[in-house]
DNA sequence: ATAGCGCGCTTGATATATCAAGCACCTTCT
DNA sequence: AGAAGGTGCTTGATATATCAAGCGCGCTAT
């Protein structure tokens, strides 16, 4: 009684007020144009196609974060970003919302990818948030 | 071709030629002079002291990311080398071409903390190790 | 029409993470 | 001595992730 699970979301508009894991994983895959099984061949079975279909209806509350890593390289997506709508990270201090913040030219000392440079910032926020 | 399940005991050199998860992690606690329920406190109930003994003797095979931060938080150690040990980071590919870093001394701009930068770097591991 | 294929989806089964409750043992007290 | 409290540990119960197998539907083709 004390609390039921259910009041979700078919919209979560949860930390950032986005949409929920499912629906954006959803969206993203439409987006590239790739059917359920052709997502589960190449993650190289990482992820079946029944699965991501529970993903993609949030039947699935917290996927691994292996699950998530595959999706977010087929995708070409945060992988952090992933981490933050599926729950593990607390949304505390989080930025404020929709701010896109400064950039970390200096990672470029360590050949960093755009991608990579991204990651790791917003890996930086999801340590961040932690900490808290 | 597949991997089988190993399930060996209590010295398991796997990545780093360490000691398995479990071992490390009860060192670690030992040497911190924590008992099993002062972490389960210190924690705030996000580890109990029934499956910190449990994953300290190996019966567990992968705590979750949440469950691994809370240690690495508490102990002050590397939430990624945690997160290697627990087998979610593959250390296969750690050289891709003879590739070594030196230090990201710049991430210094971000207000990076000791630990933080050293999470970081340990995570640009994490992502390249992934990146296949 | 019908055989086939691809699509998203459902479901049963299995593996595993996680904890509340308890147990056996060992130190101090009084 | 016994009570009280600390230690690591075991276990039964519950929740959840994950997949193989299958279903029904819409397309093309014959």
């Amino acid at each position: 009684m004390a609390e039921t699970k259910e009041r979700d979301s078919a919209t979560t508009e949860s930390s950032t007020g986005e949409i929920s894991l499912g629906k954006y994983l959803a969206s993203i895959r439409k987006d590239r144009k790739l059917s359920l099984r052709a997502v589960e061949e190449r993650t190289k079975k990482q992820v079946s196609n029944a699965y991501l279909s529970q993903i993609e209806n949030d039947q699935i509350k917290q996927p691994s974060p292996n699950t998530l890593n595959a999706l977010a390289e087929l995708y070409e997506i945060s992988l952090e970003k992933l981490m933050v709508k599926a729950g593990y990270i607390t949304p505390s201090s989080k930025r404020k919302s929709g701010e896109r913040h400064g950039r970390v030219a200096t990672f470029a000392e360590h050949n960093l990818t755009p991608e990579e440079e991204q990651e790791l910032m917003d890996y930086l926020e999801f340590m961040r948030s932690r900490k808290k």
